[in-house]
Parts: structure tokens; sequence; C-alpha cells
DNA sequence: GCAGTGTGTAAGTGGTTACTTGCTTTGCCA
DNA sequence: TGGCAAAGCAAGTAACCACTTACACACTGC
């Protein structure tokens, strides 16, 4: 492999297991199997390779949901495992950032690569629901949206450090959160075309 | 104020907005007003000062939900405001706690300070909903209260992270989610006694 | 007055950080 | 086979880290 991506590699996830502070040139030039000199001959900073990584890192393509829906269970089940997936996987160096966007306020834009934001996908899918009248028209999309994509990145940041509160399996979860948006929503098993009893 | 009081405040804040490698001592010492031998005089050494400090920071009570159901909705909202401001005001240190669990495994008993988790108060909660029949029986108390709770720590952790996809208001984003919540588990206003239209 | 306690300043310990310089080795292509 | 770019090694830079030693000063109770 190029050592200009195996640098990269090696930052990003060395940065996942320790922060900005923790990533020194040392602990990434080791991971990546090169000497510390070829970093900084590739990059020139520290601080240059850790944009390049973060912003690759972070290229994640969000899950689309359908244009016209359908089976509003199946594809919100779907979706929503997804994006659980796809949190759960990058929860560490999501914390990083999380954690150090006060200080490293240009980081964000790295993480901010994704045109459009999860929720606002959510957000259309709900509108759409309302058109065909297969939702109430009190429910506020962009709220509704966050309800559900808050729970599942609550999920996906804290699942792994307090287990004894998430006793159930995720799996359980995410179906449980479906069912009850769709509920909250007004989109009732039966009233739609659904595998639901 | 006492000078070990005034450490341990110091520490706390500098490590919400640095992390704990970013909290040196001398920063520490700063900000408290005082030397940065004295620090050591009174704590032996970093590690020893920051575990009593966080000890100290994250013990915050939660919220207790009432015994007997009455008002759903204006107990629930009240509750969830409660929950996003402990949440809200401590989310820097929160978030720092987060990303250094892994690192540090430790710190995570200090956050662990509090006896119950908030997701059990609000599970507990529904469950009595449920025994006086204001709630559907089909519905998971346990995945229940972590949709709620989930969806309000994303409130405290993200909103003022990507504001330009929390465009409404807290106040709305509460309402509307105790709201989406209570139609979720299948207490209908007007089923019971409710300000609710 | 005086011992004891707690604080301050000054200086310095060894270790680690990001980053540099000078020189040698490796591998590839003409 | 020769040239050359890219890698490595050894060594060192200044700054910063947690932490220590030595000593001076202020306050307290007796």
């Amino acid at each position: 492999m190029d050592i200009r991506e195996r640098l990269l590699g090696a930052a990003a996830q060395v940065y996942a297991e320790a922060g900005y502070r923790g990533a020194t040139t040392r602990r990434i030039a080791q991971q990546a199997g090169v000497s510390e000199i070829t970093l900084f001959r590739q990059f020139g900073s520290k601080e240059a390779l850790m944009l390049e990584a973060l912003t690759a890192a972070s290229r994640t393509a969000v899950l689309a949901l359908p244009e016209e829906p359908a089976d509003p269970v199946r594809e919100l089940t779907e979706w929503s495992r997804g994006r659980f997936e796809t949190l759960f996987r990058i929860r560490s160096l999501l914390r990083k950032v999380m954690s150090e966007v006060e200080e490293h306020p240009e980081i964000i834009n790295c993480a901010k690569s994704y045109p459009r934001h999860p929720v606002s996908f959510l957000e259309q899918y709900v509108r759409r629901l309302q058109a065909r009248g297969w939702a109430a028209d009190d429910i506020n999309p962009k709220v509704a949206a966050a309800m559900l994509v808050g729970a599942i990145f609550t999920e996906a940041m804290v699942r792994d450090m307090i287990p004894e509160v998430y006793s159930y399996g995720i799996e359980d979860a995410l179906d449980g959160y479906v069912r009850m948006f769709l509920r909250a929503v007004g989109c009732e098993a039966g009233s739609v075309a659904t595998r639901q009893p």
C-alpha cells in the first residue's frame, strides 16, 4: 500500500484511540510502519496530517430513504440499523472529535464533509408520509426526525460505556425505536401496507 | 474559599476545557490562583487531584418523577427540561469523559457516583403508567425510556456543535419529544387528565 | 517569643513532545 | 550500469510535561 495512505489510516486510528494530544507523531509512524522522518517529509506537520486524515476518515455515505414510502416499518428499520452501524463503527473517533471541537474548531469542517445531514433525510421521509396521509399533520418533521436519530446516536455513543443500562439487545432497541416513532407520528400498523401483525 | 476546593473546582473546569492531557498542573494552579507546588502538596499527584475533582463535579442529583402520575404531559416536560439543563450545563465535561473512558477506565467510576441512572427513573414511571392503564402493555418500558432520554442526551451534546441541524428552539424540541413519547406509549391526550387541548 | 503549619519563589530533575539536520541506504527506471 | 528520488538512521533542537528540592515568609496557638 502507498505510504501516504498508510500514514493517513494510522493517524485516524491512533487519533480515535488517544485523541489529538495523544496521537503523537512517533506513535502514528510506528503504527504505519514507517519512520517518523518520513511522516514529516510527506505532510510537513502533525496538524496537516491530522486534518487530511480526519477528512478522509469521516467521509461516510449516508443511507438514503426511499422516495416513495411503501413499507415504513421495514424501510425505517433498515435505515436505522445502517445509521447505528455507521455511528458505532466510528464511535471512538466521533467521541474524540466531539470533545475537541471547542479547542480545534477547524476539525468540525472535516467531519462535516457530507453534503446533507442524516436528520434531513429522515425529515423529508416524514414529510412524504404526511403528504400521502400516512402520518399526522400536527407533527413537526424536524423534531420527529431529530428524536429517532438522537436516540440512535445515543445508543451508538453510550451503549458500550454503561452496559448495565442497556441490558436489552441493539436489535430490540432499534425495533422498539422504529415502532414507537411510527406510532408517535401517527403511522399505525394496519393503516398502511406493512409486515406488522 | 478553601484552597483545596478552589483547586478541585479549577481542575474540573480546566479538564472540561482541555481534557486530561490538556489539563496541565500549571494551568490548573493558575486557574485556582495558587502556586503549582501547593497543588502537589495538597493532592500528591495530578491523577489523585483529577479523580477527586471529577467525582465531585459529577455528583449531580437526578430529578425524580412522581410516584403517582397525574398529569403526564406536565410531569414529563418538567423532568425532560431538568434532564436537558443538567446535561447541557456539564456538556463539555461529559464530552471529555466520554472520549477518555477507553484510555482511563477508572474515571467512569467517578461519573457513576449516582446510585440510579435517569433511564431507570423514567422506566419505572412508564411501568406506573401501564399499571393504571394509561399506557399500552406491548411497550417495553426500558426501550421507551431509553428513546426519550437518548433524544434529550443528543440535544445536550450536539445542539451547540451543529446548530444548522437544530434550527428549532430547545423548548419546541422538548415539547415535541414528550408529546411524541406519550403518543408512542399509547398515552393519548384526553385519555387522562391533561392540559392538552 | 517560638515551634508548627501552610504558603510562596527559585531552580532544576528526567522524560516526552514536534520538528530538524546531515548523511546513508534502498529501489526503480533508463 | 548509472542516476536519482524516496526512504531510513543517528543525533540534536527548544519547548513543555509532572514532579522535586531548598529556602524564605506569614500566620497560628501557647
